[in-house]
This record gives structure tokens, C-alpha cells and sequence, in this order.
DNA sequence: GTTGAAAAAGATCATCA
DNA sequence: TGATGATCTTTTTCAAC
């Protein structure tokens, strides 16, 4: 894994900000010229650091405006468990974050949905399918008050 | 506020997947030519459905393995309040997603950081500087299971 | 909403320092 | 690792249908 200078930080915080600026804006931000600016930016692409490009879209004006989080425990915790519910997890689109967490509960995913009703239709015919499951808690968000794609990475 | 058609949605969908496809492509795959899938994609952009778009880091790579939930309760909980919190949420870099909820606890939010170190050195220097929170309540993430881009639309 | 063409902007690559 | 310059691709913006 390469190690991380300076400029790739600053590139990585520029193209968090905004996934479309062109190599040459890029570079002119970082202060690089095109080439080795694209170069870096390659580089960070097929290492992983950067995983890919995304528009960012807006929940609620596409009919979305339920998030749901949703703390799963699972009756047996073995590796094998945890992979069959991680890969249900990675299938359901309804899943758009999920983690395994410390304590308690053993996962927490945030569920988004159109309605309560749409909400209710994941949790009986989706999630509670799976044998496995010793107990799911539910508590709605109001609203977002935010989901940031910048990192706090060191300048 | 524009309504969305099939078309509208397959855009949306697909800038999510990648969002530096060309219009060219984009065009082809959502069954346009590419001038009025541009003017499409340009509308949704002013209208803000599409909010931008960014680079997809890993939080792992880039020395961030931390993930911390934190439930948050405040001991007053009037507009103003809120506000205020949220404001101060707003300004952290640390906290990436933030979400005010139904029930018990008033906010959630994820904060990433580089080691428990500095977790702990967020809360105390900053979180609980704040007046007016009752208590807050962290548990750790062992892991990211997922974290979509994708939302659910109907197709 | 489509097509086609021209102008502008951007990406890429080989090469040299 | 960075700079330069030539080349190729893509985007944008028109017009006309």
C-alpha cells in the first residue's frame, strides 16, 4: 500500500468535495501540473483509496424520506453467521449502511424506505426471514442533519 | 419541484453507480441520444435532486478505521437547541452523518477518527463543551458491512 | 425529442529532466 | 517524481427537423 504524501491528501480532500473537477483544475489546486496530477489520481484509483465516483442525491426529492436504523441481534454469532447476514445485508438495496458493531447489538444497519408501511414490508418480508435473528430495534430518524463524503484526513 | 419519470430514475440510478460516466454512455444506457439526456441531468441538477458528486474514499485506507456511534441527549430540546447543536454538528469534521430521531435519544451520529485517542479527545474537547447535552452514549464499529450510494428508487 | 456538425475543453501518452 | 507537448476523445452548443 502506498503511502499517502502531502498533495495526495489534498487531492483526495478535492475530489471528495467534488468528484467531477477536471485533472488540470485538480493539479492546479494541489500545485502539480496535469500529467503527474493524473498520475497520482490513477494510482489512488487502483490502490482502493479511491473506490469510485458517486452523484450524491438528495433522499427526500426522490421519494425517500424515511431512514430507519435498525439494531440486529443474531441468535449465534460464528464466522459462518455473520457472513450469510453480511451477504443478505450487501443484497437488500433498502440497506444503504450497515455496521458490526461492539457491545450489545451485533449490527446497525439505516434502512431508508418511501413510507412506515414500505419500512414494515423490509422488516417482515426481508429481514426477519432470516433464521438467526434474536431481536431487531427500530428508532426513526426525523431528518438528516447531515451525511458528509469529506474525511477529516490530516492536511 | 420537477416530477421524475422511468427515464429521470434510470439517470439517477446509474450516476450513482458512477458518477463520471460520460453522457455518451449515459445517454445510451437509459435509451436517449445525449442532448436530452444532458438537459436532464442538467435539470436535476439545478433542482438539486442531484446534490453533486464525489469520490468514494476508504475510510481504512486513508488511516481512519474508526467508525463511533454516538447517541446524543440534549437537556433542552427547543427549536433553538436544535439549532444550535446542529450547527455545531455542521462545523465538525469528525462527524460524518448525523440524523435527529424519534424517541429516546435525540441525535445520532457517526464519527470517524483515527484511534480511541482521538475519539475520546473529540469528546471531550468538543461535544461536551457544548451546554446544554444530558448524556451521550458511544458504541464502536468493528466494521463497515456497507455503505451504499445506490438509494432504492423504483425502477 | 432527435440528429449532425463544429468548437472547446479535457484526458492520455511518450519523452525528457 | 514532475514537466512538456502532441494526439485523441469527449463535451458542449448550435442549428434544423
Amino acid at each position: 500500500m502506498p503511502k499517502l504524501d502531502a498533495i495526495d491528501r489534498k487531492i483526495i480532500r478535492s475530489l471528495q468535495e467534488d468528484g467531477k473537477i477536471s485533472i488540470g483544475e485538480l493539479a492546479e489546486k494541489v500545485g502539480l501540473s496535469p500529467s503527474p496530477c493524473a498520475r497520482r489520481v490513477r494510482l489512488m484509483e487502483q490502490a482502493g483509496i479511491i473506490k469510485g465516483y458517486a452523484a450524491i442525491i438528495d433522499q427526500k426529492k426522490v421519494g425517500l424520506p424515511i431512514s430507519a436504523f435498525a439494531s440486529i441481534k443474531l441468535e449465534r454469532q460464528r464466522e459462518e453467521d455473520l457472513d450469510r447476514f453480511e451477504d443478505a445485508v450487501s443484497r437488500w438495496p433498502e440497506v444503504l449502511d450497515c455496521y458490526l458493531m461492539t457491545g450489545q447489538r451485533d449490527y446497525l444497519m439505516r434502512v431508508v424506505a418511501a413510507d412506515l408501511e414500505a419500512y414494515e414490508r423490509f422488516i417482515k418480508d426481508k429481514l426477519t426471514r432470516l433464521d438467526n435473528i434474536a431481536s431487531i430495534e427500530t428508532s426513526f430518524a426525523l431528518g438528516q442533519v447531515k451525511r458528509a463524503e469529506l474525511l477529516p484526513i490530516a492536511r
